[in-house]
DNA sequence: GCAAAGTGATTGAGCGTTCAAGTACACTCG
DNA sequence: CGAGTGTACTTGAACGCTCAATCACTTTGC
């Protein structure tokens, strides 16, 4: 028995996806156009900055910026072929990978977040209410740790 | 002087990306392991099946499926491959094209729609109140619509 | 009418993602 | 110890998406 969605539900699924895709679709362009890169590398760059040494375990990273590890090591391939970040085998765990942010990873990553920070915000945020930004993060969290 | 994102806006943002793109990869998952197809491929396939004559313009298409020309194009090529969809000519504007659903198609979305369905409440719908649910659908039309 | 600009749709190259398979190392336990 | 199982990561092929270019037709304005 296959439980449809009501046309209130359908209502609010097509506008998530609508939402959801041009939120995407904006970030991933802006940084194309402007940086050159994919939003998925900026958050592996992001990710690596915030780290102690900037240097993460690939697995970790992996977790960290939601992405199969398959999908990381392409990306760090790539991003190792500009120089931006370095892998260097893990020395306790010999299967192990880390990966640095490279000087030059960081000063692209710190050219592209303040144009990437205000397309969020036109995207995401400045529609909103102060209250629905809180209800919208309450409501992530719940999707996300379901 | 970029507007950095305060340390709540910043967890706002964080869920925003883990939970629309956990949304997103069970939904493509459930349907290509179990249908043989994207997610997008599926919109498509429900539109036309909603439409007059199971039939629509491509750029018409196009629109309801938040897709841009050239993706329709090549997901419509695909699809007509399989002799999901086929193209005509639209007879009053000689560079249109009309997409036709196809009994075979229309067989497909039928077997694939009640496992999506799941997945979506499975995804966003189940882990959330009805009034979360509400608030959710608020929120999408004002980004949307921004 | 007719050139110029605009629109609808397609195409191909380049790129990122996925999936399945493969390699190398680590752990477990008889 | 050493075979078996599990884990970390990489690789290659297939495929969908993006972007820019292109083709065909339509509309605009003189």
């Amino acid at each position: 028995m296959t439980r449809w969605l009501d046309p209130d539900e359908q209502q609010v699924w097509r506008s998530f996806l609508a939402a959801t895709q041009r939120v995407q679709e904006e970030l991933d362009r802006q940084l194309q156009r402007d940086s050159g890169i994919p939003h998925a590398y900026y958050v592996v760059l992001a990710m690596l900055s915030e780290a102690d040494g900037r240097t993460l375990r690939m697995s970790d990273l992996a977790s960290k910026v939601n992405s199969s590890q398959s999908r990381l090591s392409h990306a760090c391939a790539r991003l190792e072929e500009r120089g931006w970040v370095r892998r260097t085998p893990c020395s306790t765990d010999k299967r192990g990978s880390l990966a640095t942010l490279t000087n030059e990873g960081f000063a692209v990553l710190e050219a592209a977040a303040p144009g990437h920070v205000e397309a969020v915000r036109r995207a995401l945020f400045d529609p909103l209410t102060p209250e629905q930004i809180r209800r919208l993060g309450e409501i992530c969290l719940a999707v996300r740790d379901s």
